[in-house]
DNA sequence: TGTAATTGCTCTAGTGACTAGAGGTTCAAG
DNA sequence: CTTGAACCTCTAGTCACTAGAGCAATTACA
């Protein structure tokens, strides 16, 4: 039996969070103490643990509870919980490129820096020309 | 000139986001037909696709009204321009890592598992098992 | 030119996923 | 048995939108 506080620290999940958690229904409303204090099985650990994890990865609140039923019925096909997956995967991708367009254009300026100006700035074409995506979006 | 709603699907931003956009000061108030809608010139496009590919890499408003200062003042001084430039591409380059990171995980997690019920797939396993991750997040 | 559909206007309130604070109660260590 | 940390509920705030109400302007078509 945990406390909310141990709990909290056990999984790295906020305190407020975890009420917030339950509030939402994410997790079950435990046993409370006599002083009316919530008092947790062991078995929540896995299940935070998991929803930490997958908030950690960027997955929805809705999307992870997709995945905790998933979860409670090991006979289901598992095409789902992988199709979420890869669709964070080729976002993820994206991102990664978009941002390092940046980073170079960010970089050309600050190295730019031994006349007094910026000069001819270019961070918005670095991110303005919808042309140089790959994806649409 | 083009109306809002125009304007919204040539960059693919909603309607209402261009006019939050405009109340908290990160786009110019556009001037108004002789029925008071907006009427916009082209030159906002430029700004407005950066404001959104920006939005979509994760940077906070604040961020990019940095940015959008930065591409207007071509005459800023240099050290000025090189602080804003670093601020952020320091925050930059930490967000590119944790995408790559994540990005490793996930592929990870996708590629270890082949079976096709949920019973056995190591996706959910991984998420429940914060053990098994090759970094920290 | 008339009229109907569409698009626009402002304003308030709701969303997701928390986070902070007020004001009070319970628990565990010394 | 006291004291202070941890707990409780509840409301409100955050960011970046998004939805809806109720009304006005614009556009397409007959």
């Amino acid at each position: 039996m945990f406390s909310i506080g141990q709990l909290s620290s056990k999984v790295g999940v906020k305190v407020p969070t975890i009420r917030y958690y339950e509030n939402i229904g994410l997790i079950d409303p435990p046993h409370r103490s006599e002083g009316n204090q919530r008092r947790y099985e062991p078995e929540v650990l896995d299940r935070l643990t998991f929803i930490r994890h997958a908030r950690d990865l960027g997955l929805s609140i809705d999307a992870i509870k997709d995945l905790l039923i998933l979860n409670a019925n090991p006979d289901m096909p598992c095409d789902e919980a992988h199709l979420i997956a890869n669709q964070h995967l080729k976002d993820i991708a994206r991102k990664i490129t978009q941002l390092q367009q940046l980073s170079l254009e960010l970089t050309r300026i600050t190295q730019n820096c031994d006349s007094d100006t910026v000069g001819h700035c270019k961070v918005l074409e670095a991110l303005g020309d919808h042309s140089t995506c790959k994806s649409d979006h």
